[in-house]
RNA sequence: GCUACUGUGGCUCAGUCGGUAGAGCAGCUGAUUCGUAAUCAGCAGGUCGCCGGUUCAAGUCCGGCCAGUAGCUCCA
């Protein structure tokens, strides 16, 4: 919690001190947990000096800042254990990151994982030594010729980036000093609970062509039990991992004959089918069209989209009867083809055509990864064609349907906007009118999102859409591109209500993103545990003996009737095997069927999470399972 | 693509110091007819990711390649 001083009762104590500072401040009875202080909103050490009519706010672990400010002296711990086991390694930088921080190092000879034990071992006896941390700052000559004398190149490269005429700030723990700008804590000892986590490696300053260090990472907590709660999820996240799941379930694998070509299996196949019934269900809704556009297509037409220029590593490209093909990385060409052939007036739009295509991208072998990266997907596209003035309103169309998507799921995402890049194309206005609209439709609609300046498509602005993954990381899966590019490239008109003919304004965009990154984004958020509606197997009937099979393939009968996903699991097993083997399988409803119900035409309901919930008639089940499926509820 | 790590029956894993492979589950066969998370017994299944090297001898050591994992980079 924090408390703010009042101006009065600073400047009551001011006049009283010498050398007066934060953490005397505080330690006037105001908080003994400090971490560091806030003074006029900005960040700073407990040893940094008050002047009359400042404000103090208390900054404790339970802050975020308070945590990273404790985080990032781990890193400074983690580094100074470094350079006393590999004198010779060089520090890059060692900021926080979301759940913890890590160093980046330059070592002769290179570290193991291994390795991480024993600089625990050193960081432990660097808290223990309590050692207080220092703060103080040169002129840049001498700063320069402080890390220079260190021999750290990279924080010499650091120091000649920042800006002239400033006093550089520095760190110093016993006869450890790092550049840094702080805060830090006031000694090494208020260290409590830290792990170093994984060693991995990243490019200095995160460009490929420059050197790769060696990135250490670690994670630390105000408290143990808070680090093994952390720890737990982790373990917890991994159970759900989408990879191991679609192996359990026999949902999807990816062969050794082609690296990120996803192969649905029967089970995994039912599940897309349902999403794509559903996403067919809501855009005939919404009034879209739907097309279906070759896979593969002339080199003439990738060449006037311009994907034959500027995408082409990205694309597998082939010869047919000695001209040039491309198999589609992207749809739109396609697409802008069947708008393309007819004439359009103004009274057609907005044109709102889908098109559920099989893209193929070449994308980098290190960067696949499951379902999550793959290098062949289906995207849930559409391409709308409309006017200047309708943009706003189908945007506002489009948010609205990710949104309800989404919300069915009960997914946690956050929205992003990315404004005009540097070399972009397209005049001021058409960037200017279309960035407000996307913005304006995003406000209207209440919605909070990031803005990343300068972040957009150079065709045009766009709205992102990040859906969260069971360890909490982040995939882009919706997109709506706004696209000044294409159009006239393709030169694609409609004749207006003045009889002109005008270019249709453009839009891309995508609900699921790609639909076998949604799967495993759905297996993970669920855990494998499915709403009924795409469950691959929604009821499993479990004949106690085999006296019932016929009850019970009658039951099965009629329910496939009904249009549910039923099996028998007629093999000669006890109940208790066949109901773990369900269970295992994720199966919503297992019907347990004796004598009893095969005598009363009931069945017995056991529920995946729920258990034995008593017996009911056929037909009353068969009622509750078709209400499941057309709400679409998870339970 | 880069750095580090990993690769043993369908799956999960063991395999010590280099001495030519082992378990459980799944599968098959038989017995068992059973009431809410594993019935019993038997059988079968592997060129130890691939190629090469060192060695009397390689799952084990070395090199290359392939694939996967974590991260970096990239993501029209």
């Amino acid at each position: 919690m924090n408390v703010v001083l009042k101006n009065g009762d600073l400047m009551e104590l001011a006049e009283n001190a010498t050398a007066f500072n934060a953490a005397t401040a505080i330690s006037e009875g105001l908080a003994r947990n400090a971490v560091c202080a806030k003074v006029n909103g900005q960040l700073v050490d407990l040893s940094h000096e008050l002047k009359g009519g400042d404000t103090l706010e208390i900054v404790t672990l339970k802050d975020k800042e308070g945590l990273n400010v404790y985080r990032h002296t781990c890193a400074h711990v983690l580094a100074q254990a470094l350079k006393t086991i590999y004198p010779t390694c060089k520090l890059s930088i060692g900021p926080v990151i979301d759940n913890g921080f890590y160093y980046d190092v330059d070592f002769v000879t290179p570290i193991a994982q291994a390795d991480l034990a024993k600089i625990e071992a050193e960081m432990r006896k660097i808290i223990k030594s309590n050692l207080p941390i220092e703060r103080f700052t040169l002129p840049r000559k001498e700063a320069l010729a402080l890390m220079k004398g260190y021999k750290e190149d990279y924080k010499v490269e650091l120091i000649k980036d920042l800006p002239e005429g400033e006093e550089i700030s520095f760190y110093k723990q016993g006869n450890f000093t790092d550049l840094c700008r702080g805060p830090h804590l006031p000694s090494t000892g208020k260290i409590k609970a830290f792990s170093l986590t994984s060693i991995a490696g990243a490019y200095w300053r995160g460009d490929e062509h420059n050197k790769m260090l060696t990135r250490i990472y670690g994670t630390a907590f105000a408290k143990k039990d808070e680090m093994e709660a952390y720890f737990t999820m982790l373990e917890e996240a991994k159970k759900r991992d989408h990879t191991k799941v679609g192996k359990e379930l026999k949902l999807f694998a990816i062969m050794n004959e082609g690296k990120g070509l996803p192969f649905f299996l029967p089970n995994g196949m039912v599940l897309k089918n349902a999403l794509i019934e559903y996403w067919r269900q809501i855009h005939t809704r919404e009034g879209y069209v739907e097309v279906q556009t070759p896979i593969m297509l002339n080199r003439t037409l990738w060449e006037t989209s311009g994907h034959w220029f500027h995408y082409r590593d990205n694309m597998y490209t082939t010869k047919v009867d000695e001209e040039d093909f491309a198999i589609k990385p992207m749809n739109c060409p396609g697409g802008i083809l069947v708008y393309k052939n007819e004439p359009h007036s103004y009274k057609d739009l907005p044109i709102r055509m889908g098109e559920l295509g099989m893209v193929h991208r070449h994308e980098k072998s290190g960067q696949l990864h499951g379902l999550f990266r793959v290098r062949c997907f289906t995207q849930d596209d559409a391409h709308i064609f409309m006017t200047r003035e309708q943009i706003k309103d189908e945007i506002k169309g489009i948010v609205r349907l990710i949104n309800e998507v989404y919300t069915l799921f009960g997914f946690k995402y956050h929205v992003e906007l990315s404004t005009r890049p540097e070399n972009s194309m397209g005049s001021d206005e058409d960037w200017n009118s279309a960035t407000e609209a996307l913005q304006s439709a995003l406000d209207d609609m209440g919605f909070t999102y990031v803005v990343n300046e300068g972040d957009g498509a150079f065709y045009g602005p766009k709205i992102d859409f990040h859906l969260e993954d069971s360890i909490g990381r982040t995939w882009q899966c919706g997109t709506i591109q706004l696209d000044f590019q294409l159009p006239q490239r393709f030169e694609l008109e409609y004749v207006g209500e003045d009889g002109q003919k005008h270019p249709p304004i453009m839009v891309h965009r995508v609900v699921f993103g790609s639909i076998e990154r949604f799967i495993g984004i759905l297996i993970e958020h669920f855990a494998g545990k499915f709403p009924v509606w795409l469950a691959p197997t929604q009821v499993k009937i479990l004949p106690i003996t085999d006296k019932q099979e016929g009850y019970a393939k009658e039951l099965c009968a009629k329910m496939k009737e009904a249009g549910i996903r039923v099996c028998v699991d007629d093999r000669n097993e006890k109940i208790g095997y066949k109901i773990r083997e369900a269970q295992m399988e994720k199966v919503p409803y297992m019907l347990v069927v004796g004598a009893n119900e095969a005598e009363a035409g009931q069945v017995s309901v056991r529920r995946r999470d729920k258990g034995d919930t008593g017996a009911v008639s056929a037909d009353e089940f068969i009622a509750t399972v078709k209400k499941d499926i057309e709400d679409k509820i998870a339970f």
